[in-house]
DNA sequence: TTGTGAAACCTAGGGGCATTAGGTATATCC
DNA sequence: GGATATACCTAATGCCCCTAGGTTTCACAA
């Protein structure tokens, strides 16, 4: 009957722990409270219930994989700044797949807490400045973004659900992927549907 | 008590279905059983566990997949056939959500199950004869394969996940995706690491 | 027609998990 | 030292996965 000390913050970290070791899938209340060496009933003083705490773990995550790629691109421009970024993203990924994978889900969290968490939006923000040395103007900006976005995250996903064979290693891809986008992001093609002529 | 005409298809269709409708997360033994009008237990003749289901509903996605973006780029080729598949891809996931995150998951089935299935193999076939025409040697059509890819599941995958923001419609970003690919692919880079000049 | 074996389907039950209701202990502040 | 909020607990409900073992139905042959 000691006081564990708990707060929603050691209970989401536990669960984030918990993610990344056996699986988001496998992150139950009663797990998280046997970890934390509590009855499963305790925990909802703090968390609403297990949606919510998977909603704090993508929060969490998210906060994370911003700061992270905000360290590695930090006094970067160009070039160097789009492998740091696209490395810190695939480097969080491979450490913490849990919490990653709960990135991914759509986020049907409080919106009170949602607003307060920083993560999402300073993401989007540091994307853009990344980005805005290879001079595109709006809507192009956001196509980039997007762009770049679906690729790593589709590689980073593929990746871990194992969907490349083993015939080519996969660092070797990756590499020759952030060259793929180097290069695109620098010769952005023009609209080629509308008056095309040839 | 009268007879269902149960198989281990109907079972992994209507687990498909409701995966489509209510997400393959809640796609439960007691849910399809329900929907059959049966016991949780008659399942258990034609399907070894929850996990033997969903990864039927894996193999079934990625068979459905494979022959719509076949048919799709069926007779066509070059640019036409990147569209064709990029858009059948998509399609597939927008129409069926629940069976296309199916697809995502590591798959641990019987191999035995596996083998029977086409689809993954041949997925991986249409792919690289669809890409022939872009002329690459491998190991860069391995490389190619990859980034279309994950580029086409990162980008559907975001999209479900609500991951753009509504201030441009996914499509016209999609389009400028499939622009960029085609021209990326047409002009893949040379390797720029080792002994690059100037 | 009837017997027989194989499926198809059932009842019963154990065990895990999510969640709520309501109780007891503990720290804090006057 | 008592009031109060808070941390944690026990108890109970209900859904779900899965197994064991029984019963009904079907196809087919004697």
């Amino acid at each position: 009957m000691a006081r564990m000390g708990l707060t929603a913050e050691r209970v989401t970290l536990v669960g984030a722990e918990l993610a990344d070791e056996v699986g988001l899938e496998h992150v139950t209340m009663s797990a998280v409270a046997r970890r934390l060496g509590v009855k499963d009933a305790s925990l909802y003083a703090h968390v609403r219930n297990l949606d919510d705490l998977r909603g704090r773990i993508a929060l969490l995550a998210a906060d994370e994989k911003t700061i992270r790629i905000a360290e590695a691109t930090a006094g970067r421009s160009g070039r160097e700044a789009l492998v740091a970024y696209a490395n810190a993203w695939r480097g969080y990924a491979h450490d913490h797949p849990g919490r990653y994978t709960a990135t991914q889900t759509p986020m049907e969290i409080d919106p009170e807490l949602a607003a307060r968490a920083a993560g999402p939006r300073r993401a989007i923000e540091l994307t853009y400045s990344m980005l805005r040395a290879y001079r595109l103007d709006e809507p192009d900006l956001t196509d980039a973004v997007r762009l770049m976005r679906s690729t790593l995250h589709g590689f980073v996903s593929l990746e871990a659900a194992g969907g490349f064979a083993h015939s080519r290693p996969a660092q070797a891809t990756w590499l020759r992927c952030l060259d793929a986008l180097h290069t695109l992001l620098e010769h952005w093609p023009e609209h080629e549907h509308e008056g095309d002529p040839a």
